[in-house]
DNA sequence: AACTATTTATAAGA
DNA sequence: TTCTTATAAATAGTT
């Protein structure tokens, strides 16, 4: 579109590349934004440009959601690393808790970064990065007592089934005798 | 662009929204093309349709690259630990449990090739950051596994459990029977 | 799957 | 930069 026909390749003046990169990236991501309103679908799009600025796009439910969507494409579906699984339904929800305010951080960031804010008065880097470490912690806390919890449960179930065998064995004894007389 | 003036909003009728979705999908990720191209900056774009289908693009370096700059970008390394451990040893299933050995070992393999390869004699930078992404994935599938065994182990003692309680009570009742005569 | 009337995007110029 | 503007490109509705 323009004057020319555009060319494939990378533009050669920087000024020319970079007022075609701030044109063409809001474009881009409006296109992104259409494509995931008009056909109801979920869309994310990256872009980190050359001075190591992140744009991001992605349609409603959290970029992080999307992402992590995209690993289970690949990874097997039925146990998602970090991700709340069926481990919480045995042993109380901490895990999960801790990722949505991860995620809800990661949230505030992104709409930090949409909206703009690059004279932030409120949240630093820096406070940032402390709950970070914090709710990284936690998760290393939780995932090491998911652990422990489930290998306890293994063990009363190993306990409980002795015992049962147990007791079978016993009944089983008493039923031969009985019959003997 | 069209005979009527784009409104932005779902598009209800089904086939129409499905023609727009493969006609402006298409266009989209030609976008992000252009963009990485032209502007030469790194571009990641995921669609998941309604149906579940993935199409994606990425510029030149691997999706996964750019995926994990973005969680860098928020994440500073997250907890190593927690990958294989005992918990295999409580079921027995040393079959899986060698399975994920092997398939770690072929990643240090593959990494080693790779590295093999390279034509300069050090480590690039790029270099590392491939061997991270790829135990970063290697450590995510065995926690995964991990996880998945635990559950299977539970489930399976759970079964067992109840298949002796089941007994049990036969046994029982039996033995009531035959005391009667 | 092609066509076409229009709208939209955009390269270059002001 | 920001705004025009000429032209290329995209696309909604149609065939």
């Amino acid at each position: 579109m323009g004057r020319k026909k555009e060319e494939l390749k990378r533009i050669e003046k920087k000024i020319c590349r970079q007022i075609t990169f701030s044109k063409r990236r809001k474009e881009v991501i409006e296109k992104a934004r259409d494509l995931s309103v008009l056909c109801d679908v979920q869309v994310a799009l990256l872009v980190f440009s050359s001075s190591g600025k992140l744009y991001e796009f992605s349609s409603a439910g959290s970029l992080a959601k999307i992402l992590k969507r995209h690993r289970s494409y690949f990874e097997e579906k039925t146990a998602l690393s970090d991700g709340a699984n069926d481990a919480e339904l045995y042993h109380g929800k901490y895990e999960k808790k801790i990722k949505s305010f991860a995620e809800l951080l990661r949230t505030v960031q992104s709409i930090h970064r949409q909206v703009g804010n690059s004279n932030s008065e409120e949240l630093t880097l820096s406070d940032l990065e402390q709950t970070e470490m914090q709710l990284d912690a936690a998760l290393r806390r939780t995932r090491a007592r998911k652990t422990q919890l489930m290998l306890e449960t293994i063990n009363a179930l190993h306990d409980k089934e002795k015992t049962l065998r147990e007791e079978n064995q016993r009944l089983k004894t008493q039923l031969l005798s009985s019959r003997q007389c």
